[in-house]
DNA sequence: GCCGGCTGGTTCGAATTCGAACAATCCTAT
DNA sequence: ATAGGATTGTTCGAATTCGAACCAGCCGGC
């Protein structure tokens, strides 16, 4: 067997150990993340990112879809989350007049509060695992690399073609 | 409020957004891999990886905690998937004379061949998705980052600090 | 005005994950 | 040899996620 049939069947090695430790990683810092939110501050990481983009948003307020969009998950489980802040408190459902089936998600006093409470925990955390790493050129050159990426995802989400056969764009 | 001051509670905006964006395509990559598995080849990311790492093995077999640990998965879950995918027939449980308590999982033939069929697809994806927009030097840079992003997370798992100012159980 | 299509949210059931508790086995020091 | 402690894998219940189906309100053309 070529190695250049060995690459275009699989990864070379040293870039399929690149992909392989991403996902490794990416997945210890979640758990990482949300292991330590949970036991110290009693919520989610999922939560506490819905909590902080409501706190960067206009009026501390956002509409649900724009939630489900911002934290990449299916609306249904904004709505489920949602519900749970709602009962603890830390965010409001109000109808908007503009449009009347939406809905606007207002943080509240509490729930800024709260999140005040529980961001230094993280972003030192954040920082110690994640930000420490890197200096201000690769923050740079990460920060192009999540745009190519982003991009491609973009991309690919617009024109979902199947994979099999047409590999080759003829016309497209 | 001082600039600095709120440097340091939050996180410098151009850095805020590396972290989000991050956490962003991350998901989004997931998201995408995973449905197009299911969608094309009626397994999940989760068994795609666990398929993959029995054929990049010795013996094409591996002990249930090493595979969790490869994955980074709870034992639980690996059980749940396990199986699964022995129901499905792509994998084998089988005893081990050393240790009674060890567990074998064995790659089968079917199991090969499944990966085998669905490789090709979900290679031209992280090919398209995410290795493309990397050349050599940044797949090193990349890779050196991983690397410190890694031995951050095994120092903080070996030594589990709270952050500083973390409550006291006293109190509970 | 009013009908088809779109968008925003919710509801529902299925799938998956987690962590804690457990059982069995191994290991080490006495 | 043997008790105590660590390791291996499973079971269980709770939490969370997803996608599909659904309902309502909006918007375009007729």
């Amino acid at each position: 067997m070529s190695a250049g049939d060995f690459e275009s069947r699989w990864l070379a090695p040293d870039v399929n150990s690149v992909w392989t430790r991403f996902l490794q990683v990416t997945h210890r810092l979640e758990h990482h993340i949300d292991r330590r939110l949970q036991e110290q501050h009693g919520i989610t990481h999922t939560q506490y990112e819905i909590l902080v983009r409501l706190v960067d948003s206009d009026e501390r307020a956002m509409r649900m879809s724009d939630l489900a969009d911002s934290i990449v998950t299916a609306k249904s489980a904004v709505t489920y989350q949602i519900n749970k802040l709602s009962e603890m408190g830390l965010v409001e459902r109000r109808k908007c007049g503009r449009d009347n089936r939406g809905i606007w998600v207002h943080l509240t006093d509490a729930g800024a509060e709260r999140l005040e409470r529980a961001a230094p925990c993280i972003l030192s955390l954040v920082r110690e695992l994640f930000l420490d790493a890197i200096n201000c050129d690769q923050a740079a050159e990460l920060d192009k690399l999540l745009g190519t990426w982003s991009d491609n995802l973009d991309e690919h989400d617009r024109n979902p073609i199947g994979y099999p056969g047409d590999k080759d764009p003829a016309g497209a």
